[in-house]
Order: structure tokens, then sequence, then C-alpha cells
RNA sequence: GGGAGAGUUCCCGAGUGGCCAAAGGGGGCAGACUGUAAAUCUGUUGCGCUUCGCUUCGAUGGUUCGAAUCCAUCCUCUCCCA
């Protein structure tokens, strides 16, 4: 249940509550494709890290180890030992990024495993029945993330054939829930907008999405090549047919910049693989701006990543070491950058929250949004 | 002491007369990354006044219109035989 504790303009603080947990709003997920966080972070590390809701991925746990597997062991929380909310991807995106290895019909689509090619069928209710397996606290319902550019009439056709998928997600997931192995009988579902950059589109399918009383709204398919001002612009078209009573997520995105710049648009969940990947990157998020850890100027840096920053890896471990073990192909380092970037995540929504509190969030996105994805020049 | 071979740019290593400032690695430097087929990918790596010029392939001298490449001597190193 998701209650609107505070409104700054279209920017919200809001909490929602599950069977998991309540979730602190606004939020960024901490994207742990494969039931782990990429850089060696276990879920022990990810309460360190103030993370309060993991993102898995359904495709990825279906092709291995299976979601019969995770059902058997009791479902994801257990498998991984995370107690705290959960968010499953559909899977829809993965028809997006593995384009050339799909077929999309009405009835579902039709992959290739990137892992050894083999021939895969999902539709909404294969999506909904492996989301079940898995028992996260949140489906995605099953989508399809249109590419940018794409015609208008391809999109609309892909927009109303998400729709009729989405109705099918609704209707399989409520009866699995209704099951006697269900590993989460209150398992809720997120329906999501697609229609490109075309803001019509985009209105239209709002409205219809909202019509089906789903538990909550994404926008998709942003964040995929377009320019940010035009992701902005669909966010402002959009948001006002979301309904004030239920979480919005902006799926996939994005820097800090634009979870500020969401934030201010009325978005309340974010998710993005880009501080964990860019960690393992080396390259890291402060609240001075974007630093390279392996540029040169850092070898002889005795100071902290982020002097500002409490994460366990600031508060024990140099530039200069951090810089060392990228250098010498330590995983370690991997590990530690990681860890900073996703605590600096968790920590930047904790402040965009308080900030709301106290009715001083216009001043903080003033202050921050641009510096973030500035260099850093210390 | 005798015989064989090798010395190339930061390192390893290709190149045996002009298309060579010199392949390919490594290392260095820099950049990208947005619902993760990504611990990946890209660019760059002699100097300068950069559609051109200069210096460079152990050293010195020579052959040639032209040399990293051919010749001579020297230096250094490796291997084999005594």
């Amino acid at each position: 249940m998701y209650t609107l504790l505070k409104q700054e303009g279209a920017a919200r603080r809001g909490r929602f509550e599950t069977v998991h947990g309540t979730i602190e709003t606004p939020v960024f997920m901490n994207v742990g494709t494969s039931a782990a966080i990429k850089g060696a972070v276990s879920s022990l590390d990810l309460v360190d890290l103030k993370c309060q809701v993991e993102l898995c991925n359904t495709y990825h746990l279906h092709i291995r180890p299976g979601d019969e597997i995770i059902h058997k062991m009791g479902g994801l929380h257990k498998f991984m030992n995370w107690r705290r909310p959960i968010l499953t991807d559909s899977g829809g995106f993965q028809v997006f990024s593995l384009a050339k290895l799909r077929k999309i019909k009405e009835e579902g689509v039709y992959f290739q495993s990137h892992l050894d090619g083999k021939r895969i069928f999902m539709g909404p209710e294969e999506s909904m029945r492996i989301q079940s397996h898995l028992g996260s606290t949140i489906a995605m319902a099953f989508d399809e993330c249109v590419e940018n550019p794409a015609p208008k009439s391809y999109s609309k056709a892909s927009c109303d054939r998400t729709v009729r998928w989405l109705r099918r997600c609704r209707t399989e997931l409520s009866e699995l829930n209704r099951r006697d192995d269900a590993v989460n009988p209150n398992q809720l579902l997120f329906a999501i907008n697609q229609g490109c950059t075309y803001e019509d589109l985009r209105v239209e399918n709002m409205k219809r999405i909202v019509d089906l009383d789903l538990d909550g709204y994404a926008i998709g398919g942003l964040a995929v090549g377009e320019p940010t001002e035009e992701m902005y612009r669909i966010i402002e078209a959009v948001e006002p047919f979301m309904p004030k009573n239920k979480p919005r997520y902006l799926m996939g995105v994005g820097t800090p910049s634009n979870i500020i710049e969401g934030v201010y648009r009325g978005v309340d969940f974010f998710d993005c693989v880009m501080p964990s990947r860019n960690a393992r990157h080396a390259t890291v998020f402060t609240w001075g701006g974007i630093m390279h850890l392996t540029n040169s100027r850092y070898a002889l840096d005795s100071r902290p990543i982020d002097p500002e920053c409490d994460c366990p890896t600031c508060r024990n471990f140099t530039r200069s070491y951090v810089r060392h073990l990228f250098k010498s192909g330590e995983q370690l380092g991997g590990r530690l950058a990681v860890m900073h970037n996703l605590y600096f995540y968790n920590t930047l929504t904790e402040k965009i929250r308080e900030a709301l509190d106290c009715g001083r969030f216009e001043q903080f996105r003033r202050e921050f949004s641009e510096r973030l994805s500035m260099p850093c020049d210390d």
C-alpha cells in the first residue's frame, strides 16, 4: 500500500508497505540481475549499503539456474538470503536488448538464450509463472520495450499488444497468487507505460493501463538512446495521468542527475545498472562529481574516494589503494567501488527524501542536479 | 679457446632495400557505460610549426638515388663444443 506523505511541486515523498517491509520513496533499487549484485557484493553487504529493494531478472533466472530450482529452494528471498523487498523485471527488456535473437508475436516472444542459443518462448503467462516461482515482492508486467527511434505505427501496434499482454499478466498472476504453493501469495504487479517518444501514444497508453488498476505504474522504454530532454518531456507528458495513490517507477534510470530530475517530475522508484557497472569499470560517483579511479592523478592520493561518504570503502581505504587494485586487476577494486557507488545512490535518494521531508527539495535539486554528473575536479 | 646466433620504439616481439615512425601483444594515458549477452568496449601511445618536417631500430664507418633491412669494424648478450 502506497501512502503519499508529502509533496513539493510534482515531487513526492512516499511510503510503500509490502509483505517484505516498508519502502521509503523516492527509492533507488539495486540491480542484481542474476540474484547477485555484480562485483561480488552479497545481500549481507546490501544491508550495510542502505539498499531497500533489490532488483532481479526473470529472464536470467529462468535460464539459469531455472525458476523451478529457485521455487524448490523456497523462493528468491531465501535463495539469496535477502529479507527486504525484491522487484523482478519481467524479461521485457531482454526482448529489446537481445534484439537479434528474438521474434515477437501476439502470443509472446521467441528468444534464443544468450548462453547456449536454445530457443525459449516467453509470453505474459510464462513471465508471470516464472516471477511467481521467484516469489518477488513486485512482479513487472511482460512488455515490449520499443527501440528508439521507432515508427509511430509500430509503436502504436506494440503498445496495444502490450496492453493486451498486461490483461493476461493480471489474470495469470491473480490465479498464481491463489495457488497453495505460491511463494508469495501477495505478489504485486506493476504495469509498464510505453509509446516511444510520441506523447499522444504515451498518454493514451497510460490512460488504458491506469484503467486496469494495477499496484504500481512504471514508465518504460526511456533512456534507450533518446536525448535526456526528450526523456524528461515524456515523463512530464504522462505524469498527470498517473494515479496519485500508487507508486511510479521510471525504469532503467539513471545518472544521479536523472534521478533528481525524475523525482522533480513525480517519480518514486528508479533502478539502473550504472552505479554497479561503472564501478566495475573504475568510475565512481561522489558528492563532488564523477571520478575515474584509474586516472594517474590519484596514484598518491591518500583521501577516501569521497571525503563526505560513510560507505565501508570510504571509511577504510584510500583512492591510491583502490586505484592500485584496479590497475593490478584485483577483483577487490571492483567490489570496493561497487559498494561505494551503491551506497552513494542509496544515500542520494535518502537525502532526496530528507529534503522532501523538510520542503527543501527544490533547493537540493538546484545544488546537486548538475554537479553530480560533472567530472570531480578536486 | 672454437663454433652458432641475437641486439627494433616503455617492455616483449614482427619486419631482411623504398608502400616503415615501424605489425601484434603487454604496459601506460584517456574516454564510454542508463529495466546488465558488459570485471566490457573505444581511442591514444617518438618529437614538432602535424595534408608537412625532424629524430629513431646496439655503436661507428661504408655501399646505395634510398638502409631497421646490405657490407666492415667494435661493443653487449645467449646457446653449443672444449
